[in-house]
DNA sequence: AAGTGGTCTAGACCACAGG
DNA sequence: CTGTGGTCTAGACCACTTG
């Protein structure tokens, strides 16, 4: 781990440990240096990481500043997508089918593979403390994801994918959509035919920018509570 | 304006002009140390926060490449929250009431005053492209945003605060909901009681922490087409 | 092995907030 | 004016990808 990251890492731990209240003042950099035995730049590209992250805020001229989350129960939705802190929730998936087929089209275009390549397809309900949090359709390109199986996709895909076949994430685009449930969906999420729905499609990207994994996520609006924290100026 | 942004600035230009596709690999890092007259760590720099606005990605030991978002007609949703691009739009606000009055108390609660401290209420309907975009509700501290009024809440109120103001906007928290209309709000976005709505709640602060908008908004679903970037690790 | 991106450092200098 | 955060530099050294 970078020494920055390091840094990073353990004032957020004294943060969350000491829990301090939203405005608290840190220490000054000078502070931070003598501590890590480090040098300025390193201490600051820390706490800007942090700032990305939200934790903090700096205020030039007068000091850097501890920043909260205010309110419970909603699903972060940090740079890494969502289910950062999953921790926080308690999140488990039925496996409702799982093959190997032709993509469809868009699936296709998405993923930029020939129609006649294979895609690994998985469909899954997902819970979140018990009850139905989503729907989710993913397409995964075979030549990427070589192996797939129902027990895996019972746990998290994203940590089998990164762990066991050693491939490395990067980004992804998402898609969000406001839509009404239809019938099917409604039945699946113990909902009605006609209430509303979260929809987002996702592209995953590998970390040299080949897209690997195309999902579809219909989420269930009673559980569609994020939060979001924008640092404006761009860091 | 710093010499990374504008060294950030201008090799999005580049990007933009030339209209390079999405893999397009940038040249190496001397060229631009050369080009711009600066050392190797502002360029890194500058190159980073292209790619936190999700412009370009960087692979260690191979090159920095370009990446482009790949729909249209999708509201970007960077860290600058949304509207950034709101050039790409043509946005247009109705102001319905305007007002200073004592704040509810969840309001005085997320603008961490007294109940009994004024502030100025605006409700507003906003349109994109001539259609009903979404419904505003917005309170301003007033001992902050000292003045508006009807003409100003006609533009956009963000620019008249920090350009005539000279307030400095930092950061922002945001709440997402999915939720149904009822019945007002259904008759004045030209939809019906029932269908999904996405409802925001949002808090902005000053740079320096403290807390200034607190604003609830509800977007017409089909409208609600958002984007977002993610950049995975993190930077 | 060569090429390329990225970290880390030490120090000069700049920009802003607040008394 | 002082304190504090932040930029910028030059260069040593490291980590990863590609051939």
């Amino acid at each position: 781990m970078l020494k920055y990251q390091q840094i990073a890492s353990e004032i957020q731990q004294d943060i969350e440990k000491d829990d301090l209240p939203q405005g608290t003042k840190l220490p000054v950099l000078e502070t931070f240096m003598s501590k890590y035995k480090t040098s300025k730049s390193t201490v600051i590209k820390a706490l800007s990481l942090l700032e990305r992250k939200g934790l903090v805020y700096q205020v030039r001229g007068s000091g850097i500043f501890v920043r909260r989350r205010n309110r419970k129960g909603y699903i972060s939705f940090s740079n890494q997508g969502f289910s950062d802190e999953l921790s926080e929730f308690d999140i488990t998936a039925k496996v409702m089918e799982l093959d190997i087929r032709k993509p469809p089209e868009d699936v296709a275009f998405n993923l930029k593979i020939h129609p006649k390549e294979d895609v690994y397809y998985v469909r899954r309900i997902r819970y979140i403390n018990g009850q139905t949090l989503c729907l989710e359709e993913s397409y995964y390109n075979k030549s990427i994801v070589t192996y797939l199986n129902t027990e895996i996709a019972t746990g998290s895909i994203f940590d089998y994918i990164s762990n066991a076949l050693g491939v490395k994430i990067g980004f992804s685009d998402l898609y969000f959509h406001i839509q009404k449930l239809n019938q099917e969906e409604a039945q699946q999420l113990q909902l009605k035919k006609g209430d509303p729905k979260l929809f987002v499609e996702t592209i995953f990207y590998l970390n040299n920018g080949v897209p690997f994994d195309f999902s579809k996520v219909t989420y269930n609006y009673q559980q569609s509570q994020f939060f979001f924290q924008s640092t404006g100026h761009s860091l």
